[in-house]
DNA sequence: GCCGTTTTCGGCCCGACTGTTTTCAGTCG
């Protein structure tokens, strides 16, 4: 499936244009080519066989052409010829926050920077600050940027590690000699970025999972091969470690390499106490040295008597006390959730209509969705009328005459303007069944207006959820200023509903955040803010975050039948 | 580049914010 390849070389290509000055409709074809081809559920090869390119949205003559080059060819000469005319660590710089086609332009013409790391020494020279348009807060912006820029290249979204892990421990559990797998660390944990993938694998015949291991079409390079660990670098650029342990000892070693740290620790520290010895390779009795357990995980727990404690929850957070006392929570599971609040379609930016959504809605046993496009100040990403807002919820009220034990809300994600006035009017926020409001603005604000603009919208009595309630993009942009206190109290007084969008790069409310709104009787809703059917698998990473901030089924809405739920979103004030 | 109850070129691209300016350019969503 090349989809994915020629969505990237479509979206090179609409940078080095951008950098070139050229044409800004040539260059959102490029990029809408880009995002069509990266969510097509279909091999664009097939399409292309069957004589259907021009039926893709975005697709003309000349992209047609393009695809079908590359299709034939495996080469596209338009792209590789225009490669040529401008450095690829130039390209790179629009990577940085603060850094766009121009200024990029301007650094390379006038500094030759040409990567990030001659960036990076421009702006500690203060060469920057000379050049026409820029001054000493350009350089602490960008230098900034940088600094984001290298965090989230060091460490990997949990959405992005994940499916990968699951892939690698699927090749390598087909083996025949392998015994037990799991994946461990920080992913198991479910934390938000991880630093690496840590599998572990018993086996007989650890040389030949090993050889499966360096030589899968994953792997860009390998690091290091022996007998009991082996280390590579995946194409995407993700470190893989894969240890092969005793039989005997893959509980305990699991327990060990999920950590964290500072859980194990308490562990341990629990296990001195009792006379016990704790390592990667068992649990031992400190006098005789005779092993005592190891082959399963729970047995670890079991011997310091305490309750399993689920890895999400393994981070030091009071944990061991809960298990002590027998009261951890009941961790909220994937099959509790209902449907999905937050979706947009065609209607403002979405790649799918109204029914799509609600057919791959149903066909993940969901039994409700809300359909929530963006208002009409987001004109960007094509928000709605509020005429156009009134023929949505029209078809909608017909689409719901079809469908069979399924059911579409209707809603909006209505924006919080700058001066924290909300984009429609109470009349037409009265006919909705689901109300999002979010800041999509005015990041910048200092902390007590954007607190106050949030809190405003909470008041109001038809808003019924908030959305991305922090608005950071992870390894990109920081959250507002808010003041999370204050947003939380509202929510209590209010009855307002608190998001956990679950898209990749949102995780917001994160997982301290969720633990907290719960902690003050806040509920919270798992939504998944998806632009497209593939959006809804990110479901599953928002219910991550939520069993990290210690919630269960109550503390989250969408778990509720459609009745309950319909009442439980107008209960307000 | 695409698209067309405008058949073939002209429209598509808005508004807020920031930091640099002294009237505006660049970035972002």
């Amino acid at each position: 499936m090349k989809n994915l390849e020629l969505s990237r070389i479509f979206e090179q290509i609409a940078r080095i244009l951008k950098i070139k000055g050229e044409n800004p409709f040539k260059i959102r074809a490029y990029k809408k080519i880009a995002l069509v081809l990266e969510n097509l559920p279909i091999d664009i090869e097939i399409i292309y066989h069957q004589g259907g390119l021009n039926d893709i949205p975005g697709v003309g003559a000349g992209i047609a052409k393009k695809i079908e080059e590359f299709l034939t060819t495996g080469k596209l000469e338009y792209y590789e010829k225009l490669k040529e005319t401008i450095p690829s660590g130039v390209i790179e710089l629009l990577d940085i926050s603060e850094v766009g086609p121009k200024i990029a332009k301007l650094l390379y013409e006038e500094l030759g920077v040409d990567n990030i790391e001659k960036l990076e020494k421009a702006v500690k020279q203060h060469r920057i600050k000379d050049l026409l348009g820029m001054g000493e807060k350009s350089e602490d912006n960008i230098l900034r940027g940088i600094e984001l820029y290298k965090r989230r290249k060091e460490r990997v979204l949990l959405g992005t590690a994940l499916p990968l892990a699951r892939e690698i421990v699927e090749s390598l559990r087909q083996l025949k000699e392998t015994d037990k797998i799991n994946f461990a660390g920080s992913l198991r944990r479910k934390k938000e970025t991880v630093g690496d993938i840590d599998i572990l694998v018993t086996s007989r015949k650890p040389e030949k999972i090993m050889k499966t291991f360096t030589s899968l079409p994953q792997v860009r390079g390998i690091l290091a091969e022996g007998p009991t660990k082996s280390s590579v670098i995946t194409k995407e650029d993700i470190h893989v470690d894969v240890r092969v342990v005793d039989p005997i000892s893959f509980g305990v070693a699991l327990q060990y390499f999920t950590g964290s740290k500072a859980h194990n620790i308490k562990l341990r520290e629990l296990a001195v106490k009792r006379g016990l010895k704790i390592n990667e390779y068992g649990v031992f009795d400190s006098e005789t040295g005779q092993r005592i357990a190891g082959e399963e995980e729970e047995e670890v727990y079991k011997i310091l008597d305490l309750a399993f404690i689920p890895p999400e929850l393994r981070e030091d957070r009071g944990e061991i006390k809960a298990a002590q006392e027998n009261k951890l929570p009941e961790l909220i599971k994937y099959s509790q959730i209902r449907g999905d609040l937050h979706l947009h379609t065609k209607w403002s930016d979405g790649a799918h209509t109204i029914r799509q959504m609600a057919e791959a809605a149903k066909k993940r046993g969901y039994k409700y969705i809300a359909i929530t496009d963006h208002s009409q100040s987001l004109r960007f990403a094509g928000g709605l009328t509020e005429e156009r807002l009134r023929e949505q919820i029209e078809e909608i009220r017909k689409l719901n005459q079809e469908l069979d034990d399924f059911t579409v809300f209707t809603g909006i994600e209505v924006d919080i303007k700058s001066d924290g006035s909300l984009d429609f009017s109470d009349e037409i926020l009265s006919k909705l069944d689901v109300v999002i409001a979010a800041i999509h603005s005015g990041f910048k604000q200092e902390s007590k207006i954007i607190t106050e603009r949030l809190a405003g919208a909470m008041q109001n009595r038809f808003v019924s959820i908030i959305a991305h309630p922090t608005g950071r993009l992870i390894g990109y942009r920081e959250s507002y200023q808010v003041d999370i206190d204050k947003i939380m109290d509202m929510a209590a007084k209010t009855g307002t509903i608190l998001e956990i969008n679950a898209y990749p790069e949102r995780l917001d409310l994160n997982d301290i955040y969720c633990r907290m709104a719960k902690d003050r009787g806040v509920q919270l809703a798992i939504e998944t803010d998806a632009h497209s059917i593939d959006g809804l698998e990110f479901m599953n990473l928002g219910v991550d975050v939520a069993r990290r901030g210690w919630l269960e089924e109550k503390d989250v809405v969408n778990t509720l039948p459609l009745d309950r739920l319909l009442k439980r979103l107008k209960r307000k004030l």
